[in-house]
DNA sequence: ACCTGCTGCACCATCGATTGTGCATATCAT
DNA sequence: ATGATATGCACAATCGATGGTGCAGCAGGT
């Protein structure tokens, strides 16, 4: 049953050949190393005898590669990353790599010493999204040769392929827009970090095509109950609903929605709602809600043919246009 | 920039000792194996000074070990799934190991494949979830000597931590029996898959709390538009709406939700509703679903601890109590 | 002075696959 | 028959870390 795993000497021995014999039939190199068609097949029926299976890590010593790809992400537990997982194992199945899936929590020197440990088994290339040090890490994958590109926020050192947030962010302002036609509608932005690249962008959008004052921008944070502190604070204050609101995330649209669950249905039915986010529950409220969703197989297939086409290490930003889940603006 | 890597020859060299010092050191052994203190300091030094890292591929060919500790899933896009991924993480971690997590696609190929190749990986252990062929991967790990233990879907041959969808399925068919006072009352269950093991589980406790008859088990997939038609049918046929219904997972509720959506909401709540499985957004309908939702934290932990204490060779299942996201029936 | 027992370390085989090189035997041309 | 080229394979070094073993040097006891 647990019987010792064999190598390729055991099948040098039981085939009368060499290892080295062995080893280039079971790499396929067999036939640049001019090993005769027969002895290849002997040794290919010797080693389903065996159950050989290469030792990758014997293999990847002397060849300094492992057939392992990684991806490092902030969560598992996250709509946007899980997608970005999803569709990376995808195309790396596509491409014969095994890939390997690591959250760090969000945490930098997780994310330091997950990468070291990635880099010290030899992966053959790194996806780096939403790394919070996105140079700091991929100083670490350059200083090794490991190729890497960075996903979902951009680095100044390595290419970069990311959402468009501020196209994406200025049509859902367009379209919010364009459902007022009122002159002076009151309006605001709920959730997420200022200091937050991605969430920077959308503001950025925001300011432009909706309201330039800063007063309207309620970066609380991406939880849910700041986010409902401050709707609820905001519609106090003013006596009554936005009429344009723009939430930052799912996450913050719970927040939001608890809050507007306690407002007559005529008067939400009043604001134009955006969510940069989606989730398929949300187009299912008693009001519309206009969303925005980051197209994550695009930004995977993005990266990835920068990868194969080996035009990671020149620096730069791809942006990917998100996927807007309501009519034209 | 990208100066060769160092090893411990280099290090060894530098610091005028040998390379089996330098190991001993830098893998803690030194002690043991009498290495001065002094030495250890020197050698400590020259290793941050040559920026080393040790190669893992060649720790690990020596010690038929890796560090990594892996597991593998259907989907990464799946609330359920990522969340056990990300305790996963979390459990890991704790215990200093790299965890990563690769996902198969409900395919017993792929699911094959990767885990053999994780084994060549010497991966430490190996978490098997939602896998189609739980006893076969298991004995491919068992035939490599790496320990496994299943979650989420019972093997026969290695021990399983499971959801105790039986008993989650029973709490939740009481509470809506209990909302429903009339005798006679109509009642049925949406989505899944008969065949599939925890489906099968949860229909088990339907019929014995709620009904018996086969006519009112729609196990018609895990897919939104099927339980849509399924839930249509049923009532056209009825000719109201069921009193009682229970389906099985939030995708099969968007399509329930989107046939509830056109039937009057005084007919709507009248019906008592549960959804086996939990999403934020499902609570803030405008009538009330009780949810069930998996305890993947404590299904994690669980594991971790038989994993810890190496009862995962023993067979056996654990059974983890859901939480329940509504009022004790 | 001599044996014992410890300290502190270096030597070297080993894990399993890869690959440059070398060396027989076979084939062919002249 | 002979040198030239091709065919088919085996040998052995190598990747980097590990750990069993051996061996100086020194302290302490008699």
């Amino acid at each position: 049953m647990t019987g010792r795993k064999s190598t390729i000497y055991d099948i040098a021995e039981k085939s009368k050949t060499s290892a080295s014999t062995v080893a280039a039939v079971l790499n396929g190199t067999w036939e640049k190393r001019r090993v005769s068609a027969r002895t290849a097949k002997l040794v290919q029926k010797t080693a389903t005898e065996l159950s050989y299976r290469t030792n990758l890590q014997a293999s990847g010593l002397r060849t300094s590669k492992s057939g392992m790809v990684g991806m490092v992400l902030p969560l598992h537990d996250n709509r946007y990353f899980s997608s970005l997982a999803q569709h990376f194992e995808n195309e790396s199945r596509i491409r014969n790599l095994c890939p390997v899936v690591v959250s760090t929590l969000r945490d930098p020197e997780v994310e330091m010493n997950t990468v070291q440990t990635l880099i010290a088994h030899n992966i053959d290339h790194l996806f780096i999204a939403g790394a919070t040090a996105p140079d700091q890490v991929g100083q670490l994958c350059s200083s090794a040769g490991v190729a890497h590109i960075n996903v979902d926020l951009p680095g100044t050192q390595c290419r970069s392929v990311i959402s468009d947030n501020y196209w994406g962010a200025s049509q859902l302002s367009h379209y919010l827009v364009g459902r007022v036609a009122k002159p002076n509608r009151d309006a605001c932005f709920i959730g997420g970090i200022a200091s937050d690249f991605n969430t920077s962008e959308r503001v950025r959008a925001f300011k432009d095509i909706v309201t330039k004052d800063d007063k309207d921008i309620h970066t609380c944070g991406y939880d849910a109950e700041q986010s409902e502190i401050a709707i609820r604070a905001r519609v106090e204050l003013k006596g009554r609903l936005p009429e344009i609101l723009f939430v930052n995330s799912t996450i913050a649209f719970e927040g939001v929605f608890r809050f507007l669950k306690t407002q007559p249905d005529v008067d939400v039915n009043k604001s134009a709602i955006g969510c940069y986010d989606s989730d398929p529950f949300l187009s299912h409220l008693h009001f519309p809600v206009a969303m925005v969703r980051q197209d994550a197989e695009k930004m995977i297939k993005r990266a990835y043919e920068l990868m194969d086409a080996k035009e990671h290490t020149k620096p730069g930003i791809d942006f990917i246009q998100p996927i807007l889940e309501f009519g034209a603006p």
